[in-house]
RNA sequence: GCGGAUAUGGUGGAACUGGUAGACACGCAAGACUUAAAAUCUUGUUUCCGUAUGGAAGUGGGGGUUCGAUUCCCCCUAUCCGCACCA
């Protein structure tokens, strides 16, 4: 029977045909229905679908589909995170614009994704760089300005002095601009912000209300947002210019004060900046630490610097210790006050920097492991451990919380100038998010700088403010600026020549409201309230791990803002989400080093070493480690070619197959292989067993023989296994679980009698479960199968099947008998034997007796249904 | 540097609230079918000792709690992810 196959390609197509005459997918606005909004993180349309998104897809797409199943009105939309740096780029360097770049890959990757047979309703797709959709957006930011919500003030940026362009964080290469080469300087500018810091206790806090959101998530949220409770201190400085009489530092240990050595200051501090103004070597040092970069893993990870201003700050709790003022590489301007005090003793980068500058060192907290006497002299490392405070005057003795109290107390009622020298004050590390981006393919900002009025919103009835189409990428610089005619407006407010805000948003914005726009995407207003209340929040959002704070933290601030100026009824707008692991791949490398992409590689697996070589010159290839799918390391698959080859089941069942979707996928062509022969084997499975008459499965016979019963058996708890394992997404699970009724199945159909009643009605039972539980997963095939099986409907339209409670329940379960804890024998005993009877039973096993014999009973431990130890001596 | 995670056979992984470690799959081995191969089917497969009944070790490493630890606690190692203008 080895001929029957099923021609996945082909019949893939057929079935994507009628789904989508059928508009089978698309979801209505039927508010009377229980909802269920499944959404997977949209991708960027970089012009070819990976299988990172596939099995992102995948996940959310098999839940779509069991929700739908279950009676839910199921929202599975799809669209385009479609402005970002990428279009720009091509545009450079291929002459196209970046917005027919952009359609044309994402006319492709649709095509890609079409032939997923994924379940989305494609009525509702939009990009973010369509008008329609960046016009709302503007709308929506002019809202949020009228509330109160965003702000305009100076930020630091990379600056290409060559390419005259702000440059990101992953275009400055050791210091230098990715394209020209040129040493990056940094500039301020003054830009947009909006004012996510305002939320930052209610964002943490909130935290609590997401019982759906994984615990690693929220915690670096929280970690990210960054609370402390800590004091504002001011310090008084000696030699200093007039217009610094003191130095104020936020600091969360004040109760260290007795041990601080030194003062510093970031390179973007004000004091810097006018003790350069007239000196050089300053000058030179802040140009040093500016070097560095912007990004805090820069600042953090550089050798710690500093330059001895030559002023002095009076310490306040101690009047006669002068402390040296130093600028300092590792001091963020971004964070607190842009100073701090140095406490080397109990905070590792003090220590390093006092090491290093040869600054004292005093302990100002005992504890057991602390030996004071060589710490002093010799110690390399701080010591955070808490414990009870030394050589600090009045707070010695006092333990952390009481030092606190106490020295809060204290610089409160002290006033240095007029005022109290300390003020308590809780701060965030989380900084403002600033939106404004020197680049073309992004969000027009919405607003005009006019001479007389100053910046002035655009009119609402002016929305949108569209991108200019015929621009150029061939002088340096922001081509929104050098454009000809496009800025040059009236001013909105006094109708004089103004021009317009040539900025456009963080494309982060594009994606922190998509989800919202979707539960009506052709609205006429930015969200449609009707809809989205009845739609949001989103059931379940799937996506990568990496956007765990930034994209995520946005959403739910760009949620609250919208909620504010009446837009949506909730806060949060991802109810459940889960992060799914990324696909990882084998490199290999030709003789040269250059990495080789898999298809060219061929293995030889003789005995013990897997060899490998090319495929076309037979040179030897060097088989490297298993890395992320990337197309650097060309250790990629390509969908589309796999689709062609295997269809989309099969690649669909293969990722989500193995690896706990939480965690990274290795992929191999040996699991390909295996779920492709999988695939051929259910359809040999069900040709071979059904004669396309359709049985009532609502009335099974009585007075089952043993094998019938225990086919049933599976077939229950097979459903019960199944749907549980995708409600909890332990899609793996599931799919070990359809396994095993696969076997179970074969394995009745190679001995039972098919011509008896029961039997085709155990195995028809049998086969349609199995269909319809994998049908999520592999839903061509399911089709196919259900047409084989004799069904009329489609199995997309059928509802998900209940189980029988008490086929999934074991009436004898067997426990393991253990002696001093090692297993010795298996016993099997009624569900509810009691434990005198497990006991009896358990001492009467063979194991039991042959370990125990000649030995003294201490101890017995029996839990009914789970264990017996018995300890012996 | 800071923050987050991960580690179980040859491989991917399973194991509910601490209770039979290795489900399920891949791979491999042997066998059946075949002129042969592919495909398919059957059986076996953590390692070591033993012909075997059986025994010992075993969930990255070290320690601890417990009758009992992959699971809880402490220390360490390795790898991966994020760090605010990549998306």
């Amino acid at each position: 029977m080895s001929d029957i196959r099923y021609n996945a390609p082909e019949k893939e197509k057929h079935w994507q045909k009628i789904w989508a005459e059928k508009k089978l997918f698309n979801a209505t606005n039927d508010y009377s229905k229980p909802k269920y909004y499944v959404l997977e993180m949209f991708p960027y349309p970089s012009g070819n679908l990976h299988m990172g998104h596939v099995r992102n897809y995948t996940m959310g797409d098999v839940i779509a589909r069991y929700k739908r199943a279950k009676g839910f009105n199921v929202l599975h939309p799809m669209g385009w995170d479609a402005f970002g740096m990428p279009a720009e780029n091509a545009a450079q360097q291929h002459n196209v614009h970046p917005g027919e770049w952009t359609y044309q890959n994402i006319a492709n990757m649709r095509t890609q994704l079409q032939s997923m047979g994924f379940s989305l309703d494609w009525d509702r797709e939009f990009a973010t760089c369509d008008v329609e959709y960046y016009g709302k957006q503007q709308e929506l930011f002019l809202e949020f300005l009228a509330a109160g919500l965003v702000d305009r003030k100076k930020s630091r940026v990379n600056w290409d002095p060559v390419d005259n362009t702000v440059l990101a964080n992953e275009q400055v290469i050791d210091g230098k601009g990715w394209r020209s080469g040129a040493e990056v300087e940094q500039r301020d500018l003054t830009q947009w912000f909006f004012k996510i810091t305002d939320y930052a206790d209610e964002l943490i806090t909130a935290l609590d209300d997401l019982p759906g959101w994984p615990d690693k998530v929220k915690l670096m949220q929280s970690n990210w947002i960054g609370r402390s409770e800590g004091m504002e201190v001011n310090f008084e400085l000696n030699d200093t210019p007039t217009e610094f009489p003191s130095l104020k530092v936020y600091t969360t240990r004040p109760d260290t004060l007795f041990g601080a050595s030194f003062m510093a200051i970031s390179a973007g501090h004000p004091l810097a900046a006018a003790l350069a103004k007239d000196n050089p070597k300053v000058q030179k040092f802040i140009n040093e630490c500016n070097a560095i970069g912007t990004t805090e893993e820069a600042i953090e990870t550089a050798e710690k610097k500093g330059y001895d201003t030559g002023i002095t700050a009076t310490n306040p709790l101690n009047p006669r210790q002068k402390l040296p003022v130093y600028i300092a590489n590792f001091v963020l301007m971004g964070y607190g006050t842009g100073a701090v005090f140095g406490c080397p003793a109990h905070d590792q980068r003090d220590m390093d920097f006092a090491r290093k500058y040869n600054l004292p060192v005093t302990v100002v907290m005992a504890n057991d492991n602390l030996d004071i006497n060589t710490f002093n002299a010799q110690s390399l490392d701080a010591d955070t451990e808490d414990g009870l405070l030394i050589n600090s005057g009045f707070m010695d003795g006092m333990n952390k919380q009481q030092a606190l109290e106490a020295v809060a107390k204290k610089l409160e009622n002290q006033q240095l100038n007029g005022h109290p020298q300390g003020t308590r004050k809780t701060n965030y590390r989380l900084r403002d998010w600033g939106i404004s981006r020197q680049r073309y393919w992004g969000c027009p900002i919405p607003v005009v700088h006019c001479d007389q009025c100053g910046t002035v919103p655009v009119n609402k009835a002016d929305l949108p403010v569209e991108l200019p189409h015929d621009v150029t990428f061939d002088k340096p610089g922001n081509p929104l600026d050098h454009h000809p005619t496009w800025k040059h407006v009236a001013c909105p407010k006094c109708g004089k020549d103004s021009t317009r805000e040539t900025d456009t948003f963080d494309t982060f914005i594009d994606s922190s409201w998509y989800y919202a726009r979707f539960a009506d995407s052709k609205s006429e207003k930015a969200v449609n309230r009707e809809a989205a209340d009845y739609w949001l929040g989103v059931d379940q959002y799937i996506g990568g791990i990496e956007h765990a704070i930034l994209h995520l933290l946005y959403s739910r601030f760009f949620n609250r803002a919208m909620k504010k100026c009446g837009y949506t009824s909730i806060d949060e707008p991802f109810t459940n989400l889960f992060t799914q692991g990324m696909i990882t791949h084998e490199t290999y490398k030709d003789q040269d080093g250059a990495w080789l992409n898999p298809e060219f590689v061929l293995f030889d697996s003789d005995g013990e070493t897997r060899q490998a070589k090319h495929f076309e010159t037979n040179q030897p290839v060097t088989i490297g480690s298993v890395e992320k799918m990337s197309k650097s390391k060309k250790n990629v698959v390509d969908p589309t070619d796999f689709v062609t080859n295997f269809g989309a089941d099969t690649a669909r069942w293969f990722t989500i197959s193995d690896s706990p979707p939480e965690r990274d996928f290795l992929w191999t062509d040996a699991g390909v292989d295996g779920s492709y022969k999988f695939t051929q084997r259910i359809w040999r499975l069900v040709c071979e067993n059904s004669n396309g008459d359709v049985l009532d499965l609502e009335n099974a016979p009585k007075n089952l023989d043993a094998q019938a019963t225990s086919l049933r058996v599976i077939t229950h708890k097979s459903i019960k296994n199944v749907s549980q394992a995708i409600e909890n997404l332990h899609f793996n699970v599931a799919i070990a679980q359809i396994y095993m009724l696969t076997n179970a199945i074969s394995s009745f159909a190679s001995k039972a009698d098919k011509k008896d009643a029961v039997a085709q009605f155990v195995l028809f039972e049998a086969l349609t479960r199995l269909v319809q539980l994998f049908g999520p997963i592999m839903p061509h095939l399911a089709e196919e199968c259900w047409q084989q099986l004799g069904y009329k409907n489609l199995a997309a339209q059928e509802l998900w099947p209940d189980f029988e409670h008490a086929l999934t329940v074991d009436d004898t379960v067997s426990i393991a008998v253990q002696i001093n804890g090692k297993k010795r024998d298996i016993l099997t005993i009624a569900k509810d034997a009691t434990k005198d009877e497990i006991e009896k039973a358990a001492f009467a096993l063979e194991g039991v007796i042959r370990n125990i014999e000649g030995k003294t009973i201490v101890k017995k431990i029996i839990v009914p249904g789970r264990i017996v130890n018995i300890v012996v001596k």
